[in-house]
DNA sequence: GCGTGACATTTTTTT
DNA sequence: AATGTCACGC
């Protein structure tokens, strides 16, 4: 027992060993909050309060549960089995898999991922014959989730105009059609099961009586409906565990709501809070610079944090003439530590939006830098994998429209728009799916119940990998890609989801889950899986900010701040959008554990045109002390390794030029971003910091370099 | 039913 | 710049 508190500092081991009450724990950046976590199950396993069959652990993502279940299993001899330790959506699943009768769902419920939902959308507006130009099915879907995310059905959603009282209708017949087609969106999971327990009682007591611990990872990415839904798993001798960090809240824009944090202090947690302020991962002076950039929200619950480290490097600060320039210097950099022998894949190389990341992954093919970028299309989401799921889902759930329509021509089997409208038509007309309809049509649309049902045949007793290895030959799908000279990857994929099925028999799930169709087909749905199959080596890491959350690197570099970029000039019509910017910011930085580059380029190609934007506000925010800057060094000219790919402005008779920087006496600083005329007629376009872009004549304005 | 070109669109992302 | 969507014609 004291071997497993030994190694933790007096808060940590204050969380861990807290008694049986709800407490919030407000864990910084490298404040070893995971392992708090982790240690407190395995302390209340041990200490003999709590079984195993009484934690509840819910997390944010798959990666996270993992993580979880490895750690614990690490420390704690005993089988974890009979806890539940998942996230949101995966729990709620696993409710509804076992009480789907009374969540008014199929057994085999099928799960739509994002772009299953949309599609679902598109069809139904298209069947209610609305027009798309109005509204567009993407807002449609936001307005869906983001009622669904606060609890509200269509019946709750307000309405005052009749914009949107037709979005509201809209709401109501997508759910209607769902529910027809037993088929649950991610949202839907939560919601549904928050219903269910909401209204069947002894259900709910059932629940709150098993689990006498709950406790929740990344507590400030909650949104409403998943705090009510553990709410509603909390009876009165539950205790709950809440691990967050408000500073790290980056998550707005899809539904967290921060005030979860202040409402569940004053609902549960009654001031039993613990700060995890000591950070293990980074130098003093990245700590410093990120601790006066976030003090600067005024919307905290407030925490600072220190290390018992030293001071460390300071933090390098690059002035880049353009995109490539910054690339190049990256470029640069990240050799030279290589050669100084830190590995590739401990450094980051980070963005704000994915756009950025393609002058970078230029510069680094063009200098033979492995590299391995983050983000993209998942292995479940590719095409050739949803059409042979959407064959498997209509397998499971003849019901399920939207797997019909995915597959009844693809491979093409001159089924048409024309043909499938008739179908809509008659199913319409009969109350029944396009399935039953298809069953009891003529011509080539029989030909494809036929097959589908002689697929049915073949696979209903063939163990779960050999099933998908004949959904996938005998639908066409394999032909097909064979046939393209562009299919190999296709079929090497489609062999991969053989070889995943395979995997997922064999996996030993908690409480002996059964490896059926309907599993495997929730499992794909919920992990959608790793983003591109790292080949293992060494590489540099490309993400954005937001993909390097809860990761740490030896070095981070931060690239492209500049005004309109970072902060991103959308945040500045959110309300609160700036904090979260300046959240994302501190995220960033409290990745790096020992070096952190900052830089910005002072014009950049943006969406097919160069643009000049001016540093971003945020290094200004900077505690100078803590900054080194690379461009101010003795030498008169720039660092010719930096400027190597810059095409010079040509000079003109003024001594100024386009992409320079400048300072007007009552403007401020700027950047010249256009210039005309010559002589005393000279006159360039400046693009200010705070005041918006002039034009200027140079005879006047009595500018300044910077 | 399918290929082609015009046209818009462009933050962040998990489940 | 690059990608996706959609209408149109064969």
């Amino acid at each position: 027992m004291s071997a497993l508190l030994e190694h933790l500092n007096p808060e940590q081991r204050a969380a861990v060993t807290l008694p049986h009450e709800s407490a919030l724990i407000l864990a910084g950046a490298g404040s070893g909050k995971t392992r708090v976590l982790t240690t407190r199950m395995v302390w209340l396993i041990q200490s003999g309060q709590v079984s195993p069959h009484g934690i509840l652990a819910v997390t944010f993502t798959n990666k996270a549960a993992k993580e979880m279940m490895t750690r614990i299993s690490a420390m704690l001899p005993i089988n974890t089995r009979g806890m539940w330790v998942g996230t949101f959506h995966g729990l709620a699943n696993r409710l509804l898999r076992t009480h789907w009768r009374e969540a008014g769902l199929p057994q085999s419920f099928q799960i739509l991922d994002s772009a299953d939902q949309l599609s679902a959308i598109k069809r139904l507006m298209k069947s209610l014959n609305i027009d798309t130009e109005k509204y567009e099915p993407k807002k449609v879907q936001r307005f869906i989730n983001g009622h669904k995310e606060a609890g509200r059905r269509a019946k709750d959603a307000e309405a005052f105009d009749e914009y949107s009282m037709r979005l509201a209708e809209i709401f109501e017949a997508y759910d209607a059609q769902c529910q027809r087609e037993g088929v649950a969106d991610f949202t839907e999971l939560l919601l549904r099961s928050y219903e269910l327990l909401y209204r069947n009682e002894p259900l709910r007591e059932h629940y709150r009586d098993r689990f006498k611990h709950i406790l929740i990872d990344e507590f400030q990415d909650t949104n409403t409906l998943q705090y009510r839904w553990l709410k509603l798993f909390a009876g009165p001798h539950t205790a709950l565990f809440a691990v967050g960090d408000d500073d790290q809240s980056i998550y707005a824009f899809r539904g967290a709501n921060t005030a979860n944090m202040a409402e569940f202090e004053r609902e549960f947690a009654h001031g039993n809070v613990i700060k995890l302020e000591q950070n293990y991962r980074s130098h003093g002076h990245i700590l410093t610079a990120a601790n006066t950039l976030i003090a600067q929200n005024a919307h905290r619950l407030g925490k600072n944090l220190w290390t018992a480290e030293g001071e460390g490097e300071p933090i390098r600060v690059f002035d880049a003439y353009s995109d490539q320039d910054e690339a190049s210097f990256v470029v640069d950099e990240v050799r030279a530590l290589n050669r100084e022998g830190v590995n590739l894949s401990d450094m980051a190389l980070l963005y704000r939006s994915n756009a950025q990341s393609r002058v970078l992954e230029h510069a680094l093919f063009s200098a033979s830098v492995p590299y391995r970028v983050y983000g993209g299309l998942r292995f479940f989401e590719r095409q050739e994998v949803k059409h042979a799921l959407a064959y498997l889902r209509l397998l499971s759930n003849p019901e399920d429209d939207g797997a019909f329509l995915r597959v009844v021509n693809f491979p093409t089997r001159g089924i048409g728009a024309r043909t499938l409208e008739q179908l809509a038509d008659t199913a319409a007309r009969s109350g029944a799916s396009l399935w039953q309809a298809a069953c009891t049509a003529s011509g080539k649309v029989a030909g494809f119940a036929k097959l589908v049902e002689a697929i049915k045949q073949v696979v209903v007793d063939l163990p779960l990998a050999e099933a998908i290895d004949h959904v996938i030959e005998a639908s066409g799908l394999a032909d097909f890609y064979r046939a393209d000279k562009d299919g190999a990857d296709r079929l090497e994929n489609l062999n991969e989801l053989v070889n995943a099925a395979a995997l997922f028999e064999e996996s030993s799930g908690e409480e002996a889950e059964e490896k059926t169709l309907e599993s495997f087909l929730a499992h794909a749905a919920l992990e959608a899986g790793e983003h591109q199959a790292g080949l293992g080596h060494d590489a540099l890491q490309l993400m954005t900010v937001h993909a390097a959350k809860g990761l740490e690197f030896h070095a981070v570099f931060i690239t492209g701040l500049e005004e309109s970029l970072f902060p991103h000039e959308q945040s500045a019509n959110e309300e609160n959008g700036l904090e979260e910017e300046r959240r994302l910011m501190y995220v960033a930085i409290t990745r790096a554990r020992r070096r952190l580059y900052l830089s910005h380029a002072q014009s950049r190609m943006l969406h097919g045109q160069i643009r000049y934007g001016m540093p971003s506000r945020f290094l200004d925010e900077l505690p100078e002390q803590v900054l080194l800057n690379l461009n101010r060094r003795s030498e008169p000219a720039p660092q010719p390794n930096y400027s190597a790919p810059r095409s010079p402005q040509p000079a003109n008779d003024t001594g100024y030029k386009v992409g320079q920087s400048v300072a007007h006496a009552k403007f401020g600083t700027g950047i010249i971003i256009d210039f005309e005329g010559r002589g005393s007629d000279a006159r360039v376009q400046v693009k200010f910091r705070n005041v918006g872009t002039k034009w200027l004549a140079l005879a006047y304005a009595n500018l300044s370099a910077v």
